[in-house]
RNA sequence: GGGGCUGUGGGGUAGCUUGGUAUCCUACGGGCUUUGGGAGCCUGAGACCCCGGUUCAAAUCCGGGCAGCCCCA
């Protein structure tokens, strides 16, 4: 690595060069190739996202990429707060469309015409889907690396309901998704009720999961949305209930997108490079070879190893001949894998191996006929570790402010009292660059000054400079 | 949204001011040799972002485009 962390922007974009997750030299502006690596964890995390989802009764499905835009359109706050950022494909060949089709943003308004034709009565209720697609937006501002691209992958789920306290439920059920997928990523994460003029467009409420980047940056890295009647009645996605009355569906939405990988990133990378939880790490264990002289006998021990940690682990043989022991450690501590195996001479000799974890780079040997169970005790530890490391890192990137001023001198995210007001909102962002990310769903208000205007408030909100 | 900077083999660079021969490191292929924290020697292949302009001649000067980086709001 030439950048230490502490030049966060520069270390970024090496260590997701040099550890292979992405090849960003593709000549669209925020469009990225995925390496075979960084492709690997957007996988597990995707399978992670399908494990959760299916346990909550979602079923998984694929809408077309593109979508009319009479259709697009229906919803006027949808439309007001996407109709800029919409890639716009207006000719078929050579041909000009009738009906210009837009690649989607996001879904909504592609799969809820359907939604008005599945659902008819409550018993076709509730309905709970997701898909895991790529959406695309046309951003002006910089890119950067999974965290403002142009196309996003992007996780998405879907609910509708027969009232308005059911899809209040559902949004309790996608906190808890969130809580326990947060918990294999090893990150944290604070969910702000976003205010009125930064909710998502067309959403009744907004509930965003925010952390903290190492730079001091809060990153949105999830969204819950209770759309209440917006969209149904937008899309005319009526259902008949018990008594026989007709009624529209209250929906909500969940999003998650590539961006949680620029928090994995971000938040456990360190200077030799990535860190992956071993939850969602491709290879939890990478064995490295240490050939020697007893090449034959090292070798044939090496792949014996694989053979018994590939069933409990995901794993790795490292077994490039024209590397030296010393390249790979490196090579696979910039890839981040949780835990290595070293297999040489002396382990042969001793009957043990030896073990060197990514986090604390602490290395024991552990005799040859308990070192399974060892491995994952190890894993656990580091995944734990990993998250507490986490959460310790993030609160200390969070600072209380009592005036403008603090705010505007702190190179954090803030904790302030704020009156509520959507101009003294607007003062904290036009003198201090940033913003307010909303109220903490759990806080309960002490009362206290408003930063900005000292009028006496029981609200409490975060303030930060988002990515 | 504003400002600044940069595009030269796969990656990093020298050359650009003052137009003419493209430098070095690294990675890569082949061969020998080596392997407990980024090995060595020999050898080979590989580049001036795109379009236009100026000129006998453009990596170099000018204009535009595309792409990337940093800082500020």
């Amino acid at each position: 690595m030439e950048f230490s962390k502490e030049n966060f922007n520069e270390w970024y974009n090496e260590v997701v060069e040099k550890a292979g997750l992405v090849d960003k030299r593709y000549p669209v502006k925020g469009m990225n190739v995925w390496l075979p690596y960084g492709w690997a964890i957007a996988r597990r995390i995707d399978e992670t996202l399908r494990e959760l989802m299916f346990s909550h009764n979602h079923e998984e499905v694929y809408f077309p990429l593109l979508i009319p835009k009479d259709q697009f359109a229906k919803e006027e706050e949808h439309i007001r707060g996407f109709g800029g950022e919409v890639f716009w494909v207006e000719k078929g060949g050579d041909t000009p469309l009738d009906i210009p089709l837009a690649l989607r943003p996001t879904s909504e308004t592609a799969m809820y015409p359907l939604f008005s034709l599945w659902i008819r009565t409550h018993g076709d209720l509730p309905l709970k889907i997701f898909q895991i697609v790529n959406v695309f937006r046309y951003e002006t501002k910089q890119t950067r690396v999974f965290l403002r691209v142009r196309e996003i992958h992007f996780f998405e789920a879907h609910t509708c309901h027969r009232s308005y306290e059911e899809a209040e439920e559902q949004i309790m059920e996608d906190r808890e998704i969130w809580r326990i997928f947060c918990d294999r990523l090893a990150l944290p994460y604070i969910l702000n009720r976003r205010p009125d003029w930064d909710k998502f467009a067309g959403a009744h409420y907004t509930i965003a999961a925010d952390t903290i980047m190492p730079s001091g940056r809060p990153l949105q890295i999830g969204t819950m949305h209770n759309y209440r009647q917006n969209f149904s009645r937008a899309y005319d996605i009526m259902f008949l209930d018990e008594e026989g009355k007709r009624d529209y569906v209250h929906q909500t939405t969940f999003g998650i997108s590539e961006r949680v990988i620029g928090a994995i990133v971000g938040i456990h990378g360190d200077d030799r490079g990535l860190i992956i939880p071993p939850e969602i790490a491709p290879y939890q264990v990478v064995i490295i070879p240490i050939v020697g002289e007893e090449k034959e006998r090292v070798i044939e021990e090496s792949r014996r190893i694989l053979d018994e940690v590939s069933k409990r682990y995901r794993a790795k043989l490292d077994e490039r001949d024209n590397y030296t022991p010393g390249y790979k450690f490196y090579d696979w501590e910039m890839k981040g894998v949780p835990l290595r195996i070293e297999i040489g001479p002396r382990d042969l000799k001793n009957n043990v191996v030896t073990l060197a974890r990514r986090d604390t780079f602490e290395r024991i040997t552990v005799p040859r006929d308990s070192y399974l169970e060892e491995i994952g005790r190890i894993l656990n530890n580091i995944q734990e570790n990993l998250k507490e490391r986490a959460w310790r890192r993030m609160e200390s990137l969070i600072e209380r402010a009592e005036t403008l001023e603090d705010i505007a001198k702190s190179q954090k995210v803030n904790v302030i009292h704020w009156c509520g007001s959507e101009e003294c909102a607007r003062r904290i962002d036009q003198e201090t660059g940033k913003n307010v990310l909303g109220i903490p769903v759990d806080s309960e208000g002490k009362s206290g000054r408003c930063a900005v205007c000292g009028k006496e408030t029981n609200i409490v909100c975060y303030v930060g400079k988002s990515y």
